[in-house]
DNA sequence: CAAATTATCTTGACAGTGTCAAATTACCAT
DNA sequence: ATGGTAATTTGACACTGTCAAGATAATTTG
Protein backbone atom coordinates (compact mmCIF):
# COMPACT_ATOMS: atom_id res chain seq x y z
CA UNK A 1 0.00 0.00 0.00
CA UNK A 2 2.60 2.40 1.07
CA UNK A 3 5.82 3.16 -1.30
CA UNK A 4 7.60 1.28 1.02
CA UNK A 5 8.92 -2.08 -0.15
CA UNK A 6 11.20 -2.70 2.30
CA UNK A 7 12.21 -1.61 6.13
CA UNK A 8 15.08 0.61 4.16
CA UNK A 9 13.32 2.97 2.05
CA UNK A 10 15.92 2.99 -0.04
CA UNK A 11 15.58 6.43 -1.59
CA UNK A 12 15.20 8.19 1.35
CA UNK A 13 17.70 11.25 0.49
CA UNK A 14 16.46 11.98 -2.73
CA UNK A 15 12.48 11.88 -1.77
CA UNK A 16 13.02 13.78 1.34
CA UNK A 17 14.23 16.76 -1.05
CA UNK A 18 11.58 16.12 -3.44
CA UNK A 19 9.14 16.28 -0.89
CA UNK A 20 10.36 18.76 0.83
CA UNK A 21 10.52 21.09 -2.09
CA UNK A 22 6.95 20.15 -2.80
CA UNK A 23 5.66 21.55 0.89
CA UNK A 24 8.20 24.72 0.75
CA UNK A 25 5.88 25.80 -2.90
CA UNK A 26 2.90 25.05 -1.05
CA UNK A 27 3.25 26.08 2.22
CA UNK A 28 5.97 28.25 2.17
CA UNK A 29 9.69 28.38 4.51
CA UNK A 30 7.97 28.56 7.40
CA UNK A 31 5.14 25.95 6.62
CA UNK A 32 7.58 23.01 6.72
CA UNK A 33 8.75 20.91 9.59
CA UNK A 34 10.58 18.05 10.24
CA UNK A 35 8.22 15.97 11.87
CA UNK A 36 5.20 16.69 9.26
CA UNK A 37 7.95 15.70 6.28
CA UNK A 38 8.84 12.61 7.96
CA UNK A 39 4.92 12.10 7.92
CA UNK A 40 3.82 13.17 4.46
CA UNK A 41 6.97 10.57 2.96
CA UNK A 42 5.84 8.33 5.54
CA UNK A 43 8.64 7.74 7.90
CA UNK A 44 9.42 8.41 12.16
CA UNK A 45 9.94 11.75 13.08
CA UNK A 46 13.92 11.22 13.61
CA UNK A 47 14.36 9.12 9.95
CA UNK A 48 15.80 12.47 8.19
CA UNK A 49 17.95 13.01 10.58
CA UNK A 50 20.43 10.20 8.85
CA UNK A 51 20.35 12.33 5.90
CA UNK A 52 20.25 15.43 7.11
CA UNK A 53 22.56 16.90 10.74
CA UNK A 54 20.03 19.44 10.73
CA UNK A 55 16.76 21.09 9.56
CA UNK A 56 19.23 23.50 8.14
CA UNK A 57 21.40 21.02 6.18
CA UNK A 58 17.64 20.04 4.53
CA UNK A 59 16.75 23.89 3.90
CA UNK A 60 21.09 24.02 2.54
CA UNK A 61 20.18 21.51 0.21
CA UNK A 62 17.03 22.27 -1.06
CA UNK A 63 17.93 26.17 -1.77
CA UNK A 64 21.19 24.66 -3.32
CA UNK A 65 18.98 22.80 -5.88
CA UNK A 66 17.19 26.17 -6.67
CA UNK A 67 20.13 28.08 -7.61
CA UNK A 68 21.46 25.02 -9.51
CA UNK A 69 18.33 25.29 -11.58
CA UNK A 70 18.98 29.14 -12.16
CA UNK A 71 21.85 29.05 -13.19
CA UNK A 72 20.78 26.28 -15.87
CA UNK A 73 17.99 28.46 -16.91
CA UNK A 74 19.88 31.86 -17.01
CA UNK A 75 22.47 29.77 -18.87
CA UNK A 76 20.49 28.58 -21.75
CA UNK A 77 18.48 31.89 -21.88
CA UNK A 78 21.70 33.06 -22.58
CA UNK A 79 22.72 30.87 -25.30
CA UNK A 80 19.43 31.95 -27.23
CA UNK A 81 19.96 35.75 -27.36
CA UNK A 82 23.64 35.75 -27.09
CA UNK A 83 24.64 37.82 -30.13
CA UNK A 84 22.04 41.01 -28.69
CA UNK A 85 23.63 42.28 -25.28
CA UNK A 86 20.83 44.99 -24.96
CA UNK A 87 17.82 42.39 -25.69
CA UNK A 88 19.69 39.99 -23.14
CA UNK A 89 19.81 42.06 -20.58
CA UNK A 90 15.86 42.81 -20.63
CA UNK A 91 15.40 39.34 -21.18
CA UNK A 92 17.47 38.84 -18.10
CA UNK A 93 15.67 41.37 -15.68
CA UNK A 94 12.45 40.44 -16.90
CA UNK A 95 13.30 36.23 -16.00
CA UNK A 96 14.39 37.11 -12.94
CA UNK A 97 11.26 39.13 -11.38
CA UNK A 98 9.40 36.67 -13.50
CA UNK A 99 10.93 33.38 -11.80
CA UNK A 100 11.11 35.42 -8.78
CA UNK A 101 7.53 35.91 -8.84
CA UNK A 102 6.47 32.46 -9.68
CA UNK A 103 8.45 30.68 -7.11
CA UNK A 104 8.53 33.38 -3.95
CA UNK A 105 9.22 30.45 -1.60
CA UNK A 106 11.79 28.81 -3.53
CA UNK A 107 13.11 32.52 -4.29
CA UNK A 108 13.01 32.85 -0.27
CA UNK A 109 14.46 29.81 0.66
CA UNK A 110 17.65 30.64 -1.30
CA UNK A 111 17.99 33.90 -0.35
CA UNK A 112 16.40 34.08 3.08
CA UNK A 113 17.34 34.41 6.54
CA UNK A 114 16.49 31.13 7.54
CA UNK A 115 19.76 29.91 5.61
CA UNK A 116 22.29 32.59 5.37
CA UNK A 117 21.80 34.16 9.03
CA UNK A 118 20.24 31.93 11.18
CA UNK A 119 21.40 28.50 10.10
CA UNK A 120 25.38 28.69 8.71
CA UNK A 121 24.70 28.04 5.08
CA UNK A 122 26.28 24.69 4.13
CA UNK A 123 29.72 24.81 2.26
CA UNK A 124 28.38 23.53 -1.01
CA UNK A 125 25.40 26.01 -0.67
CA UNK A 126 27.56 29.00 -0.73
CA UNK A 127 29.70 27.49 -3.70
CA UNK A 128 26.20 27.04 -5.54
CA UNK A 129 25.17 30.27 -5.15
CA UNK A 130 28.60 31.78 -5.89
CA UNK A 131 28.58 30.25 -8.79
CA UNK A 132 25.49 32.01 -9.89
CA UNK A 133 26.72 35.44 -9.22
CA UNK A 134 30.14 34.92 -10.34
CA UNK A 135 28.80 34.04 -13.90
CA UNK A 136 26.71 37.28 -14.19
CA UNK A 137 30.00 39.17 -13.32
CA UNK A 138 31.34 37.32 -16.02
CA UNK A 139 28.86 38.19 -18.33
CA UNK A 140 29.36 41.97 -17.25
CA UNK A 141 33.20 42.11 -17.65
CA UNK A 142 32.82 40.16 -21.21
CA UNK A 143 30.55 42.99 -22.59
CA UNK A 144 33.08 45.66 -21.36
CA UNK A 145 35.73 43.71 -22.66
CA UNK A 146 33.64 43.57 -26.19
CA UNK A 147 33.19 47.57 -25.60
CA UNK A 148 29.32 47.28 -25.26
CA UNK A 149 29.06 48.42 -21.57
CA UNK A 150 31.77 51.50 -20.09
CA UNK A 151 35.24 50.20 -19.02
CA UNK A 152 34.97 53.68 -16.46
CA UNK A 153 33.16 51.31 -13.71
CA UNK A 154 34.02 48.93 -12.19
CA UNK A 155 32.46 45.24 -13.52
CA UNK A 156 31.74 43.72 -10.32
CA UNK A 157 30.46 46.86 -8.57
CA UNK A 158 27.76 47.22 -11.22
CA UNK A 159 27.28 43.36 -10.97
CA UNK A 160 26.47 43.76 -7.35
CA UNK A 161 24.21 47.18 -7.52
CA UNK A 162 22.43 45.89 -10.61
CA UNK A 163 21.76 42.64 -8.80
CA UNK A 164 20.88 44.22 -5.38
CA UNK A 165 18.55 45.88 -7.70
CA UNK A 166 16.98 42.87 -8.54
CA UNK A 167 16.78 41.20 -5.30
CA UNK A 168 15.61 44.09 -3.59
CA UNK A 169 12.94 44.44 -5.87
CA UNK A 170 11.70 40.68 -5.63
CA UNK A 171 12.16 40.78 -2.05
CA UNK A 172 10.13 44.28 -1.75
CA UNK A 173 7.35 42.72 -4.40
CA UNK A 174 7.28 39.06 -2.46
CA UNK A 175 6.79 40.37 0.64
CA UNK A 176 3.92 43.65 0.05
CA UNK A 177 6.17 46.18 0.82
CA UNK A 178 5.80 49.22 -1.16
CA UNK A 179 5.65 47.92 -4.63
CA UNK A 180 3.20 46.53 -6.27
CA UNK A 181 2.80 43.69 -8.82
CA UNK A 182 0.84 45.93 -10.94
CA UNK A 183 4.00 47.89 -12.20
CA UNK A 184 6.02 45.88 -12.13
CA UNK A 185 6.37 46.06 -16.52
CA UNK A 186 7.02 49.80 -15.31
CA UNK A 187 9.36 48.99 -13.02
CA UNK A 188 11.60 46.20 -15.15
CA UNK A 189 11.91 48.93 -18.17
CA UNK A 190 13.38 51.33 -14.92
CA UNK A 191 15.63 49.15 -13.97
CA UNK A 192 17.28 47.99 -17.33
CA UNK A 193 17.25 51.86 -18.61
CA UNK A 194 19.14 52.44 -15.20
CA UNK A 195 21.35 49.09 -15.56
CA UNK A 196 22.58 50.92 -19.20
CA UNK A 197 22.58 54.60 -18.35
CA UNK A 198 25.16 53.67 -15.67
CA UNK A 199 27.25 51.80 -18.33
CA UNK A 200 26.82 53.67 -20.89
CA UNK A 201 30.12 53.68 -23.16
CA UNK B 1 13.52 43.78 44.91
CA UNK B 2 11.41 43.33 41.47
CA UNK B 3 10.54 46.35 40.06
CA UNK B 4 7.36 45.80 40.15
CA UNK B 5 5.25 47.76 42.80
CA UNK B 6 2.03 46.29 42.62
CA UNK B 7 -0.12 43.05 41.02
CA UNK B 8 -0.71 45.82 38.29
CA UNK B 9 2.81 46.28 36.64
CA UNK B 10 1.37 49.81 35.69
CA UNK B 11 3.76 50.31 32.68
CA UNK B 12 3.65 46.80 31.09
CA UNK B 13 2.88 47.88 27.56
CA UNK B 14 5.67 50.04 27.23
CA UNK B 15 7.90 47.83 29.37
CA UNK B 16 7.46 45.31 27.08
CA UNK B 17 7.93 47.03 23.90
CA UNK B 18 11.58 48.48 25.11
CA UNK B 19 12.81 45.08 26.44
CA UNK B 20 11.83 43.64 23.33
CA UNK B 21 13.67 45.86 21.10
CA UNK B 22 16.18 45.41 23.55
CA UNK B 23 16.24 41.60 22.85
CA UNK B 24 15.53 42.25 19.45
CA UNK B 25 19.06 44.17 19.22
CA UNK B 26 20.96 41.04 21.42
CA UNK B 27 19.05 37.80 19.78
CA UNK B 28 17.97 39.23 16.47
CA UNK B 29 14.14 38.98 15.25
CA UNK B 30 14.40 35.12 15.84
CA UNK B 31 15.86 34.93 19.24
CA UNK B 32 12.84 36.34 20.67
CA UNK B 33 9.94 34.26 22.56
CA UNK B 34 6.77 35.62 24.20
CA UNK B 35 8.23 33.41 26.96
CA UNK B 36 11.15 34.53 27.63
CA UNK B 37 10.35 38.13 26.95
CA UNK B 38 7.71 38.04 29.84
CA UNK B 39 10.43 36.37 31.94
CA UNK B 40 13.01 39.35 31.49
CA UNK B 41 10.41 41.50 32.57
CA UNK B 42 9.91 39.96 35.51
CA UNK B 43 6.25 38.68 35.05
CA UNK B 44 4.10 35.69 34.09
CA UNK B 45 3.80 33.80 30.44
CA UNK B 46 1.20 35.23 29.06
CA UNK B 47 1.02 38.49 30.79
CA UNK B 48 2.04 40.18 27.45
CA UNK B 49 -1.18 39.05 25.56
CA UNK B 50 -3.07 41.50 27.19
CA UNK B 51 -1.07 44.38 25.46
CA UNK B 52 -0.75 42.64 22.36
CA UNK B 53 -3.41 40.25 20.46
CA UNK B 54 -0.01 38.08 19.33
CA UNK B 55 2.97 37.72 19.02
CA UNK B 56 3.00 39.33 15.42
CA UNK B 57 0.96 42.48 17.14
CA UNK B 58 3.96 43.02 19.42
CA UNK B 59 6.85 42.95 16.80
CA UNK B 60 4.59 44.69 14.43
CA UNK B 61 4.08 47.65 16.90
CA UNK B 62 8.21 46.91 17.36
CA UNK B 63 8.49 47.50 13.95
CA UNK B 64 6.29 50.54 13.72
CA UNK B 65 8.41 52.01 16.08
CA UNK B 66 11.71 51.55 14.12
CA UNK B 67 9.67 53.20 10.85
CA UNK B 68 9.06 56.56 12.45
CA UNK B 69 13.05 56.38 14.35
CA UNK B 70 14.23 56.40 10.24
CA UNK B 71 11.83 58.95 9.19
CA UNK B 72 12.64 61.31 11.78
CA UNK B 73 16.00 60.68 11.06
CA UNK B 74 16.20 61.28 7.43
CA UNK B 75 14.22 64.18 7.82
CA UNK B 76 16.57 66.05 9.89
CA UNK B 77 19.11 64.77 7.93
CA UNK B 78 17.49 66.10 4.90
CA UNK B 79 16.74 68.99 6.69
CA UNK B 80 20.52 69.95 7.51
CA UNK B 81 21.26 69.78 3.75
CA UNK B 82 17.98 70.88 2.14
CA UNK B 83 19.85 72.86 -0.35
CA UNK B 84 22.00 70.57 -2.32
CA UNK B 85 20.72 68.13 -3.63
CA UNK B 86 23.59 66.11 -4.77
CA UNK B 87 24.78 66.19 -1.45
CA UNK B 88 21.72 64.86 0.07
CA UNK B 89 21.57 61.62 -2.24
CA UNK B 90 25.04 60.32 -1.53
CA UNK B 91 24.41 61.31 2.03
CA UNK B 92 21.44 59.62 1.53
CA UNK B 93 21.88 56.69 0.26
CA UNK B 94 25.51 56.11 2.84
CA UNK B 95 23.11 56.54 6.02
CA UNK B 96 20.66 53.95 4.82
CA UNK B 97 23.10 51.38 3.96
CA UNK B 98 25.13 52.67 7.89
CA UNK B 99 21.73 52.45 9.40
CA UNK B 100 20.78 49.32 8.06
CA UNK B 101 24.30 47.90 9.12
CA UNK B 102 24.50 49.16 12.46
CA UNK B 103 21.04 47.86 13.46
CA UNK B 104 20.53 44.66 10.82
CA UNK B 105 18.31 43.16 13.83
CA UNK B 106 16.00 46.14 13.63
CA UNK B 107 16.05 46.51 9.76
CA UNK B 108 15.38 42.78 9.82
CA UNK B 109 12.03 42.86 11.36
CA UNK B 110 11.23 46.35 9.73
CA UNK B 111 11.57 44.82 6.25
CA UNK B 112 11.46 41.21 6.86
CA UNK B 113 8.91 38.15 5.91
CA UNK B 114 7.97 37.49 9.92
CA UNK B 115 5.68 40.47 10.05
CA UNK B 116 5.39 41.32 6.29
CA UNK B 117 4.31 37.74 5.10
CA UNK B 118 3.85 34.89 7.59
CA UNK B 119 1.57 37.21 10.26
CA UNK B 120 0.27 39.95 8.68
CA UNK B 121 1.23 43.67 9.34
CA UNK B 122 -0.66 46.30 11.58
CA UNK B 123 -2.86 48.54 9.57
CA UNK B 124 -0.65 51.18 11.89
CA UNK B 125 2.26 49.81 10.63
CA UNK B 126 1.17 49.78 6.85
CA UNK B 127 0.84 53.30 7.60
CA UNK B 128 3.72 54.16 9.17
CA UNK B 129 6.07 52.41 6.91
CA UNK B 130 4.72 53.60 3.87
CA UNK B 131 4.29 57.12 5.19
CA UNK B 132 8.27 56.98 5.00
CA UNK B 133 8.22 55.93 1.35
CA UNK B 134 5.79 58.12 0.51
CA UNK B 135 8.09 61.04 1.81
CA UNK B 136 11.41 59.77 -0.66
CA UNK B 137 8.89 60.18 -3.56
CA UNK B 138 7.74 63.22 -2.37
CA UNK B 139 11.47 64.66 -2.30
CA UNK B 140 12.02 63.28 -5.94
CA UNK B 141 9.01 65.00 -7.20
CA UNK B 142 10.12 67.90 -6.01
CA UNK B 143 13.51 67.65 -7.32
CA UNK B 144 12.00 67.12 -10.46
CA UNK B 145 9.81 69.74 -10.41
CA UNK B 146 12.76 72.30 -9.70
CA UNK B 147 14.84 70.83 -12.81
CA UNK B 148 17.42 69.00 -11.16
CA UNK B 149 15.94 65.85 -12.02
CA UNK B 150 14.69 64.86 -15.45
CA UNK B 151 11.03 64.35 -16.13
CA UNK B 152 11.16 61.91 -18.38
CA UNK B 153 11.05 59.26 -15.79
CA UNK B 154 7.94 58.85 -13.50
CA UNK B 155 9.22 59.80 -9.97
CA UNK B 156 7.18 56.57 -8.33
CA UNK B 157 9.40 54.83 -10.70
CA UNK B 158 12.37 56.66 -9.44
CA UNK B 159 11.89 55.84 -6.10
CA UNK B 160 10.90 52.32 -6.56
CA UNK B 161 14.01 51.41 -8.13
CA UNK B 162 16.21 52.97 -6.07
CA UNK B 163 15.26 52.20 -3.27
CA UNK B 164 15.13 48.69 -3.82
CA UNK B 165 18.63 48.86 -4.97
CA UNK B 166 19.28 50.17 -1.29
CA UNK B 167 16.85 47.46 0.35
CA UNK B 168 18.69 44.53 -1.77
CA UNK B 169 21.84 45.88 -0.98
CA UNK B 170 21.26 46.14 2.78
CA UNK B 171 19.40 42.61 2.93
CA UNK B 172 23.01 40.74 1.14
CA UNK B 173 25.03 42.66 3.17
CA UNK B 174 23.00 41.56 6.18
CA UNK B 175 22.48 38.18 5.25
CA UNK B 176 26.14 37.38 4.22
CA UNK B 177 25.45 36.72 0.35
CA UNK B 178 27.73 38.03 -2.66
CA UNK B 179 28.04 41.78 -0.92
CA UNK B 180 30.91 42.38 1.56
CA UNK B 181 31.46 44.99 4.00
CA UNK B 182 34.77 46.37 2.80
CA UNK B 183 33.22 47.30 -0.53
CA UNK B 184 30.46 49.12 1.40
CA UNK B 185 31.58 52.45 0.02
CA UNK B 186 32.52 51.83 -3.04
CA UNK B 187 29.24 50.17 -3.70
CA UNK B 188 27.20 53.38 -1.99
CA UNK B 189 29.45 55.71 -4.74
CA UNK B 190 28.26 53.36 -7.69
CA UNK B 191 24.49 53.24 -6.58
CA UNK B 192 24.77 57.24 -6.14
CA UNK B 193 26.47 57.28 -9.94
CA UNK B 194 23.65 54.75 -10.80
CA UNK B 195 20.44 56.52 -9.67
CA UNK B 196 22.01 60.23 -11.31
CA UNK B 197 22.68 58.77 -13.85
CA UNK B 198 19.05 57.62 -14.38
CA UNK B 199 17.94 60.97 -13.64
CA UNK B 200 20.47 63.27 -15.33
CA UNK B 201 18.39 66.10 -16.62
C1' DC C 1 -18.14 53.88 52.18
C1' DA C 2 -19.54 49.26 50.16
C1' DA C 3 -20.48 46.66 46.09
C1' DA C 4 -20.01 45.60 41.52
C1' DT C 5 -17.51 46.00 37.43
C1' DT C 6 -13.50 46.18 34.83
C1' DA C 7 -8.60 45.87 33.91
C1' DT C 8 -4.75 43.27 34.72
C1' DC C 9 -2.05 39.38 35.76
C1' DT C 10 -1.26 34.19 36.88
C1' DT C 11 -1.71 29.19 36.56
C1' DG C 12 -2.79 25.17 33.94
C1' DA C 13 -3.09 23.01 29.78
C1' DC C 14 -2.59 21.64 24.78
C1' DA C 15 -0.55 20.94 20.51
C1' DG C 16 3.29 21.87 18.21
C1' DT C 17 8.50 22.19 17.33
C1' DG C 18 13.85 20.45 16.72
C1' DT C 19 16.80 17.03 18.07
C1' DC C 20 19.48 13.77 21.07
C1' DA C 21 20.14 8.77 22.97
C1' DA C 22 19.15 4.26 22.90
C1' DA C 23 16.84 0.37 21.00
C1' DT C 24 15.31 -2.03 16.84
C1' DT C 25 15.42 -3.82 12.24
C1' DA C 26 17.34 -4.90 7.77
C1' DC C 27 21.01 -5.42 4.63
C1' DC C 28 25.85 -6.89 3.20
C1' DA C 29 30.30 -8.88 3.26
C1' DT C 30 32.94 -12.42 5.16
C1' DA D 1 25.67 -18.44 9.39
C1' DT D 2 27.77 -14.43 11.59
C1' DG D 3 29.43 -10.03 12.45
C1' DG D 4 29.20 -5.49 11.32
C1' DT D 5 27.12 -1.61 9.55
C1' DA D 6 23.55 1.20 7.73
C1' DA D 7 18.85 2.61 8.22
C1' DT D 8 14.90 3.37 10.90
C1' DT D 9 12.11 3.75 15.16
C1' DT D 10 10.64 4.85 19.89
C1' DG D 11 11.18 7.66 23.94
C1' DA D 12 12.36 11.72 25.94
C1' DC D 13 13.53 16.70 26.81
C1' DA D 14 13.26 21.43 26.53
C1' DC D 15 11.39 24.61 24.09
C1' DT D 16 7.54 27.41 21.54
C1' DG D 17 2.68 30.25 20.94
C1' DT D 18 -1.62 30.78 22.86
C1' DC D 19 -6.23 29.59 24.79
C1' DA D 20 -9.38 29.10 29.00
C1' DA D 21 -10.21 29.79 33.63
C1' DG D 22 -9.07 31.56 37.95
C1' DA D 23 -7.02 35.22 41.03
C1' DT D 24 -6.01 39.89 42.25
C1' DA D 25 -6.00 44.88 42.10
C1' DA D 26 -7.92 49.22 40.56
C1' DT D 27 -12.02 51.76 39.20
C1' DT D 28 -16.56 52.89 38.75
C1' DT D 29 -21.08 52.88 40.59
C1' DG D 30 -24.82 52.85 44.01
Amino acid sequence: MTGRKSYHHGNLHQELLEEATRMIGEQGVDGISMRALAERVGVSRTAAYHHFKDKNALLCAIAEQGFEKWQAHFAQQMHEQSGDMNGWLKAFVHAYLDLSWKYPEEYDLMFGRPVWKNGEPTESLRAASFACFQHYVDLIRSWQGKGKFSKDIDGLRLAQVSWSMLHGMSRLLNDGIYLDRNSIDAMSDSAVEMILAAAAV
